[in-house]
DNA sequence: TGCACGTATGAACAACCATTCATGTAGTGT
DNA sequence: ACACTACATGAATGGTTGTTCATACGTGCA
């Protein structure tokens, strides 16, 4: 059952189609309204209208990121009754933001130390 | 000697404030160009011309989006004659290259298991 | 010192994008 | 059918950004 790939990631693989996907995909996150959306969904899923008021947009706004968000794979909605039901599109996409989120922790480790030696 | 974070990772823990850091921290990865510059660099460091060439752009262009990447502390330049040879900030970034290209590959799965049930 | 090479940077421009506003569509209850 | 709620979508827009062109900076060499 893995999902990881056995062989190591080699530099040479990512060609120019590759970079495109990987752009694409990576734009997800590129912007703190759908980080911040995907973060709530990592929590648990819910409607749109939580969803807005969560993250503080408008409803609109959530609406049009969700759209992206879709298209890309990075989430899915399912009706139920008048409210659609978003979630991660799979367990995949918190590993991605929690990489992410160790990332900036890295940097900021890294800041820390910085200011340690001067 | 860990990096990686002992708690597991919520959702909940991303407020908007480091919403804002994964958010900047992602949109190196956003373009086709520093995807591949990066990937270049994977491989191993390199001068600017170098990667210019290897990469398919102007030298004007890539100096630029190393700026960016110097910026967010993704790569690291160091002089060496006339030339300046850059390489990854650190491992982290080869991860974090890594499991976006693990997502990628993950979509790309889907899609075909999606053609064989059709 | 002058020149060539490698790199960085500023300005300009075109393309892209996230948000807002207005409006449309779908579902629920009366 | 009507009203109301929840969500989606098209158009417009202000802001951002990647690239190009021109030019400046730094370095080694003759």
């Amino acid at each position: 059952m893995g999902h990881s790939s056995a062989t190591t990631f080699r530099g040479a693989d990512v060609d120019l189609e590759m970079a495109n996907q990987i752009a694409e995909a990576m734009q997800a996150l590129a912007t703190p309204s759908r980080v911040l959306i995907l973060a709530r969904l990592l929590e648990s899923s819910c409607s749109v209208t939580e969803l807005a008021e969560a993250v503080g947009m408008e409803q609109s706004a959530v609406s049009h990121q969700l759209r992206i968000l879709r298209l890309l794979r990075l989430v899915v909605g399912e009706r139920d009754g008048r409210n659609v039901l978003y979630a991660l599109h799979d367990s995949h996409v918190g590993v991605l933001l929690e990489e992410s989120a160790n990332h900036v922790a890295h940097l900021r480790l890294a800041d820390d130390e910085a200011a340690f030696a001067e």
